[in-house]
DNA sequence: TGTTAATTGTTAGCATACAAACTAATTTGC
DNA sequence: GCAAATTAGTTTGTATGCTAACAATTAACA
């Protein structure tokens, strides 16, 4: 009989490294997928996408940062867009298409710099953002909400540094 | 002056509100993009990403958590990876598409159940994994690397708490 | 037994996300 | 003044992730 599994890999009770922790070389690569990071951020993530979805389902959040951005702003280039909003040229590319698509916001050539294109929100691209700041923030709370107040404070300041 | 960060989620000090936080209601839409923490979610998914591209170009992440599952497992039902790795039925048939397409994994039907199919790891998935899985540790590790070892664990406990 | 319900897997469509290759315009460096 | 480098934007290809609709199979139960 193997002698019986120590390998514990759901282990919580890891205050203690003593001598029966001695682990050989193979056990080193014990890879616990719910312990990971990357996995537990996905999982976030994928909570935060279907509250957004719920609550504003008329816009994605890419969609939602970039008008919120543009609305705030007036106006910008769409290079400039997805800069400030954390999307590579051919990402912010898409979602301005789709957003023009649906005119909430318009593009026109610079004169003065004939490679940028000034993207400016329209009336419509404005009122719907008003109509949606406020479930925008609902999202965020929600999102939240299974932390008190304080965690939600210490929570956002790792988050941040880890961006 | 700022306030030095306190980690301690039971500490009695719940810094109220104070009275320079009374806004106006047209203030109440004040929207901060990179307050928000779909948005902060967004940039540390992105750099998750980057880390994991970087140290291990031939997998997803998502390939490598169907990939360790299945290693770990020995086997199991396309259905039952994709709840075990927290994707749905499409995203699991996608991602196990491409590993069978490389010979990673291999399925058959079941033939008591002849919906199931059984995946397994072939023997390249299986020496494909052991050659990655400290790779895999390693992105976890530099993905939080921002962090202090007590932030990180606090960090972890309140990460998780959102899923 | 026979109808219904649930599960499994597939397909299609939309929206991110990134890399790479490309065009075009502008700025620089000599 | 002109070639080279940089910048802006587009396009293509691959991968992820969701929803929705669908067929096939199995399980539940009246």
């Amino acid at each position: 009989m193997p002698k019986p599994q120590n390998l514990n890999l759901n282990s919580s009770d890891n205050n203690h490294r003593l001598s029966d922790d001695v682990i050989s070389p193979l056990e080193e690569t014990h890879y616990v997928l719910e312990d990971q990071v990357g996995f537990i951020l996905r999982g976030v993530s994928q909570r935060h996408l279907s509250l957004f979805s719920r609550l504003i389902p008329d816009l994605t959040p890419t969609q939602f940062s970039a008008l919120s951005k543009l609305c705030q702003l007036g106006q910008a280039s769409q290079n400039e867009l997805g800069r400030l909003t954390a999307m590579d040229a051919a990402t912010i590319k898409g979602v301005v298409d789709r957003l023009k698509l649906r005119e909430l916001i318009s593009s026109e050539p610079l004169s003065s710099d004939l490679r940028r294109l000034i993207l400016k929100p329209t009336s419509a691209g404005r009122q719907l953002y008003n109509e949606v700041v406020m479930a925008a923030h609902a999202v965020t709370k929600e999102t939240l909400e299974p932390l008190s107040d304080k965690e939600k404070e210490v929570f956002l300041d790792l988050l941040k540094k880890l961006t």
